[in-house]
DNA sequence: GGCTATAGGTAGCCACGCTATGTATATGAC
DNA sequence: GTCATATACATAGCGTGGCTACCTATAGCC
């Protein structure tokens, strides 16, 4: 998969992982592999980053916890970000029909 | 839709309109309008240098033509932007299959 | 000691879509 | 006759965000 596909569609992939239960990142970068059948692979580079600008978005609340010895921040889905992963999905949706309509066209 | 949704697909769309006949840089915004059902309404500044991009890669061919008075460059889809379009399309079912996988899960 | 897995983080690169701007011709309204 | 609109091409420069590369630290196993 072409590296910047993914750009401006991370958002949406990475609050649909929190929308069931609040996760901490490196667990979330295992989620989205899961899921995504191996396919996603990110880099914590991409990842953290992108969990930072969700958090100043608003879109996501983070605590300090410590499991193991090791310290983790897990990241809760605020309201807003529930918001956010709704108009994130249709908008989705509507590029990838469009997508779909114009490359279909064989 | 967000900017740069588009990022990375971009490529794949304009060798989509350029399969079944050679186009104009003009023809193929308009091209992508209409297909997409006035979705995409791409400015002159993303088309223009993406199709020089795709030239100097190879995938397209250009010649001059005078039409009305008014000098246009059309563009022919190469045989090396057939297979590119090929490769781009299946990329684009992986990629829409494993955003579909993660939003989906609700 | 050394390796792997788990867990967090940042600095800086760079590709590329977009904004803004410029050029030029044809057509029709007024 | 000039103004707007559509047609047609082009480039300079911005901004952004995913990526590479790197760093820190603990736990567990060999």
């Amino acid at each position: 998969m072409k590296a910047d596909a993914l750009r401006g569609h991370l958002d949406a992939l990475i609050l649909a992982v929190l929308e069931k239960e609040p996760l901490h990142g490196y667990a979330i970068i295992e989620a989205l592999s899961l899921r995504s059948g191996g396919e996603l692979d990110l880099p914590t580079g991409t990842v953290y980053p992108a969990l930072r600008r969700l958090e100043a978005a608003g879109h996501l609340k983070s605590t300090w916890a410590t499991a193991g010895g090791r310290k983790r921040r897990t990241y809760t889905l605020s309201a807003g970000g529930r918001r956010a992963l709704a108009k994130q999905r249709a908008e989705w949706q509507v590029f990838s029909s469009v997508v779909d309509g114009v490359l279909g066209e064989a």
